[in-house]
DNA sequence: GTAAAAAACGAACGGTCGTGCTATATTTGA
DNA sequence: TCAAATATAGCACGACCGTTCGTTTTTTAC
């Protein structure tokens, strides 16, 4: 790898943590350079825009995301083993691990909901995949025949991903000690109306 | 009312449907001057600095949610019938009512989750306050035996709000028309497991 | 109607923003 | 080793940021 690429996934990595705190809006390229002990002109040359900088960001977060929870998930054997696994990391990934402060898609998906442009696109695309891959992974279920075969796989992924999001909220803002309790009660509660 | 409290209004008024799409942090003094037809130091004269004006809108927020949402429900009979109208309004509260376009307590939360201040502080109380009234809502379907003795009325709340935050990024978002469907099945689906 | 009080304005401050440009320093490949 | 390619720095730009201050306009109260 190049000197060039190498510190421009520097930035980008970098980026990401910050982004997570302050949005993909609020990342100031000044604060970033100063972060990498670099003139903001030289983080610049890097990248044609802010906006391109952001797009990988948020691509670089899509690759940690499918690395850290789906990719694992897959390995389980299929059926619900898997449901719950992808669940498992999907918390953990949210609860967050050192450097990722906070679940950047959920942060991006109110920043951007009613912002449009290149950023906005990448981003709902990501979103619709996960909830896609959800579907799938529970589609497994029926397959197994653990699940209902009537189970209506997008709606499973509908409310698995707001047992997510409010499992955030919960942590992170309201720091209730129950969260982690409350998520998986849920989502217990999930499985059971799921099984057949 | 005297003029000065008068523009003080429509100051926060407009300030809190910038806020919504924004943030509060995204908000600007400058631009909201300018759409208001205001100099820029004729409206800061109304405020002591950016964060008394923030915290101003936080409470109009707060104002506004309750007069639309929560004392409505609370005109309903206990029980079901007021825990459903309590959805009803939570939703349409989410959908938007044409001049604020999204929930601002979500994005606010993602914005302040880890950014310590007055904001943050106000914001959780109001977020704790309002799992609470949730709460104490489905509470009442235990007093009138609609709900089992033994539900857990904070875990009702949890399920509640993440199916309401959910929902908003599948409408925004995701732009899914199905999502209003996917949110009523899923409360209804938490109602029947609460009953007795 | 007039004087006091309140409200709005205009200009300016020191900063930071994203983005160019040119020059210097560093890495790379033969 | 040396030239070409690449990476970084320095500087400047126009725009906007929140905030302050003194002046002018408008509202209020008698």
């Amino acid at each position: 790898m190049s000197k060039g690429e190498q510190t421009r996934q520097q930035i980008i990595s970098r980026a990401l943590s910050l982004s997570s705190e302050l949005g993909l809006e609020g990342l100031s390229l000044g604060n970033l350079a100063s972060e990498l002990k670099l003139s903001k002109s030289g983080l610049f040359a890097h990248f044609k825009s802010k906006e391109a900088l952001q797009l990988e960001v948020l691509q670089a977060a899509i690759e940690l995301f499918v690395r850290d929870v789906v990719r694992p998930a897959i390995l389980e054997p299929r059926g619900i083993r898997r449901v719950q696994a992808l669940f498992d990391n999907y918390l953990a990934w949210v609860r967050g691990s050192g450097k990722a402060r906070t679940c950047i898609f959920m942060g991006l998906s109110q920043e951007y909901d009613d912002r449009p442009g290149p950023v906005r696109d990448a981003l709902a695309q990501s979103q619709q995949d996960w909830h896609d891959s959800v579907a799938r992974v529970a589609g497994t279920g029926i397959a197994t025949g653990e699940f209902r075969r009537d189970l209506d796989v997008e709606q499973f992924a509908f409310e698995f991903i707001g047992i997510g999001m409010i499992f955030q909220q919960s942590y992170k803002l309201l720091r209730d000690r129950k969260a982690e309790r409350r998520a998986r009660d849920a989502f217990a509660a999930l499985l059971a109306r799921s099984r057949r």
